[in-house]
DNA sequence: ATGAAAACATGCCATATATCAATATTAAAA
DNA sequence: TTTTAATATTGATATATGGCATGTTTTCAT
């Protein structure tokens, strides 16, 4: 059977057996429970993580102590602070479980090794890029455009999944609404 | 004189001469009057361009005919509808000029040849796509937890170029307010 | 230079959303 | 299970912002 993490790679581009083994022998495994850190503010993100199980939030803290929430991510989504991870700059955000996760790891060392030995990685991690900046322009427009119901919608239309895993409060915090709105927005 | 495209290029990395000529061998140069468009919805983006001179806005038309407006891009910014031009799927946005340009652009096909031939322009591109990425990252962010207000002021403080160039209404979509809630934000 | 169009400002009112407070519901911990 | 904490809902009200109408100013095209 073929590691979830090899599937995930072979969506955009081949790999043999041996190229595979190399790559996979850059990782790490961690188990992380509930209500860990993966990231807190002010460290510098040395790790990007491959979710094998389990489910994450990415979130800010404001001057009043305010959560808002950049992303959650859940099976075989990646994660870090990707400002701090590619600038090697301190972070401003915090990543921490929503439930008990299982994770793969791969230090900034060690991609960076990847990226120089392996094209075919160096192209990865580059369509990998790509793809998140659209999604992101994505996001963009839809706060731009759309009224906090239709966000919402949206969300679920998209990730149906999400709602069954994490405290609406969350959702409200990744739509840029209040919780009591998004409690309203149903009726 | 070094051109500044060579410039813009080495912040990033080092180039010989010959090097910086032959990337430069697989760009074109283009005049554009106010009000012509580099890319309309429906097309696919075939071209990136690098702004030698002028200033224009990509944006994007709502169901209503409301403009929003994704970003403006001035002397030394590059453009165009990276969703479109990335995986080649027809645009949803506009892009047009806010001034007479000069423009230079290099075609997809001509991006993939330098990308696959010299290896420092795909870390070049790389790059870029990720600092792209870091950018828009902290637009959602701004969008989050910033009022109108704020996310005025933090514009005005860091492009205050773009509010001599550009007419306030369009500030006001970039920044997903109306044009009389931006024109009372002073007072 | 002149008329037309675009941009800007402001008053008025409508609406969406935030905030605060009280309570109900659900989940987690002891 | 019982107790405690976390989450969700609902009402009352405040606030921010939107949309329309109108007048003024600026810019643009001829």
């Amino acid at each position: 059977m073929t590691h979830p993490l090899r599937q995930h790679i072979e969506e955009i581009i081949d790999l043999t057996d041996e190229e595979f083994e190399y790559i996979f022998s850059h990782f790490e495994t961690v188990k992380k429970r509930k209500h860990q850190y993966l990231i807190q503010e002010g460290e510098i993100a040395q790790k990007e993580y491959w979710i094998l199980k389990g489910c994450v939030k990415s979130y800010f803290l404001d001057e009043n102590g305010k959560e808002h929430i950049l992303r959650f991510a859940m099976e075989h989504w990646w994660i870090t602070d990707y400002e701090s991870f590619v600038i090697q700059t301190p972070s401003n955000i915090y990543i921490d479980c929503l439930e008990d996760c299982e994770l793969l790891y791969i230090s900034y060392e060690n991609r960076d090794k990847l990226t120089s030995e392996m094209h075919k990685m160096e192209r990865f991690w580059a369509k990998k890029s790509k793809l998140g900046r659209i999604a992101l322009q994505k996001r963009i427009l839809s706060l731009l455009k759309n009224s906090a119901k239709e966000r919402y919608d949206l969300l679920l239309e998209q990730y149906p999944k999400l709602f069954q895993r994490v405290p609406k409060k969350m959702i409200a915090s990744y739509l840029g609404v209040s919780r009591e709105t998004l409690s309203r927005l149903n009726s």
